[in-house]
DNA sequence: GCTACTCGGGG
DNA sequence: GTGTACGAGTAGC
């Protein structure tokens, strides 16, 4: 039988494990296979002459099965020949901890080995079992009321199956709501769930969602129930009949999930809605606001959590995510209204909460299988080996600690425990002493490079690449004096014994897994199925993201084989080779390199035209990799028509890359943030706008004329207010803020004029700032009201605390001055527009001293008036306190 | 400019 | 469960 993994664990009968391996066959049947008689193991290395006292320890131990001396490779240093070291087998998992500990205390042991391995992953491990991988058993079939499976089997040969399919998985995504009684977020230890709704892909029995009640009218797709205890015994029976491999929901692992299981524990609903009928699902807190839900033998995917890792946006609530990503609005009902409808006794607002609920899961629903959020993750645990949910939760070590282990014991050695908070401690002082450095970043030549382009050049995967060519790994690195062995000296001065001495694992794992990647390109290229493509997609960038990850993996303290010096080498390598390149193109090739970062350089070169550019850009690169050694390469991908440099990591580029045959264009930005949540939109817009300009009509002029434009526009009062709202959350009681603060002025200012509607805690707020003379904190205003009440909003506010302080490093980078961008002296001067109409403005009145009120028209380039005091804003009731620094 | 602390999503 | 261990953005020095 052939069959897809979708989560393993064990369970212990009689004080000895039984494997259990759900999964799918390739009908699409829910299967669990059962192994007996594997058992965990681990390895000591005892002291010099410790042996006996070891072995006397674990002699008058009864949960060890069995010891046995054997040859293992010890992992960090090169050494010629392997280690003698004790294999202790034990009867069961659960006590492996106990025994490691008391092992450590002993004074006969040197180390200890691989003595903190999940237990279902030691067995994947050992039986090349992946997780969402194939494996073929021979197998017997068993009864057993242990588990809900479609088959049971008893396993009595396994091993890994070769196959690039996937079974067709079954979602099933799930949305409570709930009233509160405290005002605040609902808590399950008082608060009842009003209604469950749940959406399904594929559909179930027909219905693509289903909401569960105990309020309303009963439908086809309505069930409603007597109370809540029989809706939550309903859902149970809901997620049995459907059998969804993976659970879903929106903040189902922080909010629905624990909700849920806490109200089926108190009412003692029984909670196994997993595959299992006797474990029953929990969730646990990691760290505080962090919660991990398990539900045995199916997989939680939270798609708040994998829309917040993929994306960036601004904010993540549901119905900002749908609209962006699924162009689908949430249905309209505030959460104050909940309550409202639901007591209503209105069979029609009832049904209209209903649907709203139903939306709710559906929406949840749709974000992970339309955006197939899945498809990385699957290929992740494919390619690294762990189960596909911990590959969602869990990260980048986890993957690569998993990949490590199993390549160590393919070739005999063995992998160290985890550090414990001791040696972490000394791993980051060790850290903080020697320092890891980082890439090289070539000097730029900051401005504007519009004449000619500028041929850009990426090292292809860089530093999987110096693992292989340095041959570097925690098993070729030699330490102390090493006299007699051949080795390879890296440019800090760390030595690795070659590939022919003996080839490093990383470098070996690198090579495999980079090979994969360029078959997987390769078949993606060739590819017409729009199914198969994208999981292709999906296959090379797990793999790309793997490989990136073992250089971080090494010189991460909590990593069982951290080893710093590695990390250090890598890096080192890499500001070698960056060099060695920047001097071939400028001392060699005679080119000018304008910028470059880690493993990347970018080359003017005296070529306009795109066509010309391409073929230069080829026989440079071609020329840089004809000095580049074994898997060493540079990549030419992308020209940029302009290229505007801050500072160093800080640039915007008009980029233009060749698509079968054709230019395609895109404004490329790094390090130039563009969107803020403490930013109005008008600072977007305006950023976007002018960076447009000066990169593609190479206008710097009109550039600055535009923001003129923009500052003048505001003044005028002509700027839609939409575009002026700044948004920050309320986080506590708007009483309990210690400073002011001007979001929470205008929620008080708010609950004074209408308390019903006034946003409350954990709520977001938009507000502008309009003029006036009072403190800017008071001058917070409701948009709504600003626009009802026809108010004015402070230019003066927006142009110096929004607009300016990022557009100024725009335009300082240029060579402008600030006095040029105000347009000091000219008729857009800031000033000039404020003061153009002196009797509408009753903010802006030229300028004044704060401490002798000597009034300026213009401001005094220092900032300071001639008595010394500091220069404010005039307005009718006196100085306000912005302080006015001129000039610079 | 750097480090320390907070808060997110959900009703 | 042979446990693990967020990350961006903003406030504060």
């Amino acid at each position: 039988m052939k069959l897809q993994v979708l989560d393993t664990d064990y369970v212990v009968v009689e004080d000895r494990p039984i494997v259990r391996i759900f999964g799918k066959d390739e009908d699409g049947k829910t299967v669990c296979g059962f192994v007996k008689g594997y058992f965990p193991y681990f390895y000591v290395m005892p002291t010099e002459d410790g042996t006996g006292g070891v072995e006397k320890l674990i002699s008058a131990r009864p949960e060890v099965l069995k010891h046995e001396t054997v040859l293992k490779r010890f992992p960090r240093g090169y050494s010629a020949t392997p280690t003698k070291m004790l294999k202790i087998t034990l009867k069961n998992p659960q006590k492996v901890s106990e025994l490691r500990e008391a092992l450590k205390a002993n004074p006969h042991v040197k180390e200890i080995f691989e003595a903190d391995i999940l237990f279902k992953y030691r067995f994947m491990a050992d039986y090349a079992v992946s997780g969402m991988g194939w494996v073929e058993a021979e197998c017997l079939d068993i009864n057993t009321h242990t588990v809900k499976t479609d088959r049971t089997v008893n396993i009595t040969k396994l091993g890994p199956a070769d196959s690039a399919k996937n079974v067709q998985m079954k979602y099933m995504a799930i949305d409570i709501e709930t009233l509160s009684k405290s005002g605040g977020l609902p808590n399950p230890a008082e608060d009842e769930i009003i209604m469950v709704s749940a959406a399904f892909y594929p559909e179930h029995r027909g219905k693509r969602s289903i909401v569960i009640t105990t309020r309303g009218t009963e439908t086809d797709s309505i069930v409603r129930c007597l109370d809540e205890t029989e809706m939550l015994t309903r859902l149970s029976a809901v997620i049995e009949d459907y059998d969804p491999d993976i659970v879903t929901g929106f903040n189902v692992n922080n909010f629905d999930m624990p909700f849920i299981l806490k109200r089926m524990e108190i009412l003692k609903v029984p909670r196994t809605i997993g595959r299992c009928n006797e474990k029953p699902a929990y969730t646990k807190e990691i760290m505080k606001n962090r919660v991990r839900s398990t539900i045995p033998g199916r997989v939680v995917a939270d798609s708040y959590q994998l829309i917040k890792k993929n994306f960036s946006f601004k904010r993540y609530g549901l119905a900002d995510v749908s609209r962006i990503l699924l162009n689908q609005e949430k249905h309209d009902v505030a959460h104050s209204e909940i309550s409202k409808l639901w007591n209503s006794g209105d069979l029609n607002k009832i049904a209209r909460l209903a649907e709203y609920a139903r939306k709710d899961a559906e929406l949840a629903l749709d974000l992970v299988v339309k955006k197939q959020l899945l498809d990385k993750y699957l290929e992740l645990s494919k390619v690294s080996g762990v189960l596909l949910q911990d590959s969602l939760d869990g990260g980048e070590a986890g993957r690569v600690e998993n990949l490590l282990l199993r390549e160590f014991n393919r070739r005999n050695y063995v992998v160290p425990c985890k550090p414990d908070t001791a040696d972490i401690r000394k791993k980051e002082k060790e850290k903080e002493d020697q320092g890891l450095k980082g890439g090289f970043v070539l000097t730029p030549k900051t401005g504007l490079h519009s004449n000619g382009l500028v041929v850009v050049l990426d090292f292809r995967s860089m530093y999987p690449s110096i693992f292989r060519s340095y041959n570097i790994c925690p098993t070729t690195i030699l330490t102390g004096s090493a006299d007699g062995v051949a080795n390879i000296k890296t440019p800090a001065g760390y030595r690795f014994v070659p590939k022919e001495v003996q080839e490093g694992i990383i470098p070996n794992i690198l090579a495999n897994l980079l090979e994969e990647r360029a078959k997987a390109r390769q078949a993606m290229r060739n590819e017409t199925d729009d199914e198969r493509r994208r999981a292709l997609d999906a296959k090379q960038l797990a793999l790309k993201l793997l490989s990136n990850s073992f250089y971080g993996y090494t010189g991460y303290t909590k990593a069982k084989l951290y080893v710093l010096d590695i990390a250090n080498a890598i890096t080192s390598c890499g500001r070698y080779l960056i060099q060695t390149v920047n001097q071939t193109v400028e001392n060699k090739l005679g080119y000018e390199a304008v910028y470059g970062d880690t493993d990347s350089i970018m080359i003017k070169i005296p070529v306009t035209d795109l066509d010309a550019g391409w073929e230069l850009g080829t026989k440079i690169a071609g020329q840089i990799n004809s000095e580049l050694s074994g898997v060493m390469h540079m990549e030419f991908e992308k020209l940029f028509k302009s290229l505007l440099i801050l500072t160093k990591k800080r640039y915007a580029a008009w980029k233009f890359v060749r698509e079968n045959g054709k230019w395609k264009d895109k404004i490329e930005m790094k390090g130039i943030e563009t969107v803020r949540r403490d930013w109005c939109e008008l600072v977007s817009d305006t950023m976007n706008k002018t960076i447009d300009i000066i990169l593609k009509k190479g206008d710097t002029r009109g550039a600055l004329n535009y923001f003129n434009g923009v500052m003048k526009d505001l003044a005028e009062n002509k700027i839609p207010i939409e575009k002026l709202v700044i948004t920050k959350s309320i986080t506590k009681n708007p009483s309990s803020y210690a400073g002011v603060q001007p979001h929470i002025e205008l929620v008080k200012k708010m609950q004074k004029r209408n308390s019903q509607d006034a946003p409350g805690v954990g709520d977001r707020i938009g507000y502008v700032i309009i003029k006036g003379n009072q403190l800017l904190s008071k001058r917070t205003e409701d948009p709504d009201y600003v626009k009802e009440k026809r108010l004015e909003v402070d230019p003066v506010y927006y142009v110096e605390n929004q607009l300016l302080p990022p557009v100024e490093r725009i335009f300082t980078a240029l060579g402008f001055s600030k006095s040029e961008l105000l347009g000091k002296g000219r008729q857009s001067s800031l000033a000039e527009m404020l003061r153009a109409k002196p009797a509408q403005s009753n903010v802006f009145d030229g300028f004044m001293c704060a401490s002798c009120n000597n009034v300026y028209t213009s401001a005094p380039l220092t900032g300071l008036c001639q008595c010394g005091g500091k220069i404010q804003i005039k307005t009718p009731t006196g100085p306000t306190e912005r302080i006015i620094v001129a000039g610079n």
